[in-house]
DNA sequence: CGCGACGTTGATTTGCCTCAACGATTGTGG
DNA sequence: CCACAATCGTTGAGGCAAATCAACGTCGCG
């Protein structure tokens, strides 16, 4: 059988590893999980979903790095999250309301998923009901995270925001640019680039 | 057998009439609710849950208004949502987490509610797994809600959100005082108070 | 090589905050 | 039931955080 370069038929071991720390799976799961994922590979700048279409699929990231964004009419970008390795990332509002989207997803890095087609997920609910609540988990943790999110964004100031950055994601800032991790926290990147030079200073006289 | 004033037996209806709506329920599922859920009352002020403490129940309004806010260390208050009639509230980082929780729930009317412990809701997943679909849907619902809010708070001037916050909730706006909207727009009353004269505004020379 | 993204820096503007004062309303205890 | 306190909404003056606009050197890439 013909094998594509990069995406291995044990492609699937990292998201049987992630549902098994979250809820252990028998064998029947593990191969619903194998019949209906399916490895895909985006290459740099390639969009994953694009604003105006419906959100089809579900990803989970094995290897690179997505961002999913809306432009706003002004044409800036805004950056509602990041995926790199083992992070899910679709939008949901457009996933599960079948409604267009107005946000886009694209590849920062060449980037190799497992995407499951909301066809798919719904059939796998009902034949193993064990991932309705592994998806219950999942959503109910994302939903903290963003919510911890919202809270910062109110209540604090940009240059809290990037030293919160900086701790909570220290292996996404290597791989980001400024001008992405500026679009993240909701400032210009001449902000942030006066932030980082606003601390290393206080060093000479 | 005695029943408290305002609380009584068919309290239950409005919230079994919601799950209804999301899938329907049989009856063994019905009683299930029943004897998990709980009627309670909060006075106006009175506290729901208290920072430190541990989130133990799952708040679903009937009749009021609770909300749930964070206190910085400036002592400024940060709304992150209202709870009125249908809605539901806790904080699920310590409700699931089980960590102290850094959050205040309290009421600003009287205020009813069906409530269920973290205990009762595990037990209700495991009599009726139909209930993990149930809260993936309603966490799922909640999900965009609050990434529809970030984008938001990331995109948009303080005019824009206060317009939006009119739009979506007409309902709660004459129940609130500006104060409390100017918590949960992450803005100031004062400058709330200008916005509002600003638009009435443009009319005599 | 040349073009376009990136990061930096300066000058200026602006959205929103802070502090302070005031009358109107609410609520509370004597 | 009244008196007093507390909270609310409003307005003014002044200040700061962050945006805007513009210019410039650097680098990676086609």
């Amino acid at each position: 059988m013909y094998m594509r370069k990069n995406l291995p038929t044990d492609s699937i071991d990292p998201l049987l590893a992630y549902f098994d720390r979250l809820i252990p799976l028998d064998t029947a799961e593990k191969e619903l999980v194998a019949a209906h994922f399916h490895p895909r590979l985006f290459r740099k700048r390639q969009y994953a979903l694009q604003e105006g279409d419906l959100c089809n699929q579900f990803y989970f990231v094995l290897r690179g790095c997505l961002r999913m964004y809306k432009i706003d009419d002004k044409g800036s970008t805004h950056i509602l999250q990041f995926a790199a390795e083992n992070y899910w990332i679709n939008d949901l509002g457009s996933f599960h309301g079948l409604r267009a989207s107005e946000l886009n997803i694209d590849a920062l890095e060449d980037t190799v998923v497992l995407q499951i087609s909301r066809d798919d997920l719904i059939t796998l609910y009902l034949q193993a009901p064990k991932f309705d609540r592994i998806f219950r988990v999942l959503v109910e943790n994302s939903f903290v995270r963003l919510q911890e999110r919202l809270l910062q964004n109110i209540s604090s100031t940009a240059e809290e925001r990037y030293r919160s950055f900086l701790e909570v994601y220290p292996y996404l800032v290597s791989r980001l640019s400024q001008v992405q991790i500026a679009a993240y926290l909701g400032i210009t990147p001449e902000f942030l680039s006066r932030l980082r030079n606003r601390r290393t200073q206080t060093r000479k006289p």
